[in-house]
DNA sequence: GTCCAGGTCTTCC
DNA sequence: GGAAGACATGGA
């Protein structure tokens, strides 16, 4: 029988809601409980609380470092804030918006894995498809007494074992052979994910897109979500739409031009600004409103 | 039925 | 080196 375990973990502006829901990880759901999802291969759910965040386990934990490392807990948001442009009247309306939306630091091969299913697909299907496979091919994780099967996100070497067919099972249509090939040249030892967060960041970045269906936006994404490299700026549709209404409105505009200005703007915590604009742009300014910009039209 | 999504790759000029 | 089309799928 599973004994559970809490913890507190103490920690200011910390909105799980924003940070969970915010398209940066694509596991966690929304439970009467708390958010409910697998971090380590352990089932958790959290819950914000006063002066924190509450965590439980099925299981007894002794050490909790890994989950305040995955939530990034000891980060001092003030100070990451503090970095951001002040006369940026845009960006600081994004984090009035958003205050308390973290960066968590999630597993190298899962958010690599994820992030490959992304491409052209919505936050939802993104969704879907991760859970048709951590059903199918993940390990089962010790859950409460009572609580339906959870199991954590599969291995390399399972995904790479697996055909093509049985990928594209889980609709994940022409990305399947990106993951499967990824998957192999991770568990083979060809990419070794542990060694990348030790490498500057354009080395880590090029041995990232050296990975088929991985160009500079998945890469970015895995830089800033998995490793945590401050200054990562993953350019998205909603990214690209959001810089382009708002810092150059009614203007012709390049990716080279708007990667110029991404990096002399933003600053030594620009990955941070990214989420923000992304979150705020796509839950708020995004609804309803007619985008000025659309695919292959105003020069990008 | 049409549009579009946390893109990338290939082809063609 | 830049533009255009292909690639799968499903919610809005």
């Amino acid at each position: 029988m599973n004994v559970p375990s809490f913890f507190h973990f103490p920690v200011l502006d910390y909105d799980l809601e924003a940070t969970l829901s915010s398209g940066q990880v694509f596991r966690w759901q929304r439970a009467p409980a708390g958010w409910e999802g697998v971090v380590n291969g352990r089932w958790v759910i959290l819950q914000q609380a006063a002066g924190g965040l509450r965590a439980t386990c099925a299981e007894p934990v002794e050490d909790w470092r890994w989950l305040g490392h995955y939530l990034q807990v000891e980060v001092n948001l003030a100070e990451v804030l503090a970095a951001f442009p002040a006369d940026d009247a845009h960006l600081q309306e994004a984090v009035r918006a958003c205050r308390g939306l973290r960066l968590l630091r999630q597993d190298p091969w899962e958010c690599l894995a994820s992030f490959i299913l992304s491409s052209t697909k919505q936050i939802v299907h993104i969704r879907q498809i991760i859970e048709c496979l951590c059903a199918r091919y993940g390990w089962p994780v010790a859950v409460p007494e009572g609580h339906a099967p959870a199991r954590a996100f599969p291995d390399a070497a399972t995904l790479a074992g697996l055909t093509e067919a049985a990928l594209r099972a889980c609709r994940m249509g022409f990305r399947a052979r990106y993951l499967r090939e990824a998957a192999r040249r991770v568990a083979e030892g060809e990419l070794d994910l542990a060694a990348l967060g030790k490498q500057e960041e354009r080395m880590a970045r090029e041995a990232l897109m050296a990975l088929p269906g991985v160009g500079p936006k998945i890469a970015d994404c895995v830089l800033l979500f998995a490793y945590g490299f401050p200054r990562a700026f993953p350019v998205d549709v909603w990214v690209r739409r959001a810089l382009h209404t708002v810092y150059f409105p009614r203007q012709r505009l390049t990716l080279r031009r708007l990667e110029a200005f991404i990096r002399a703007h933003f600053g030594p915590q620009a990955g941070y600004a990214q989420q923000y604009l992304f979150h705020y742009w796509r839950s708020r300014r995004g609804r309803g409103q007619k985008p000025s910009l659309t695919r292959g039209k105003a020069g990008l």
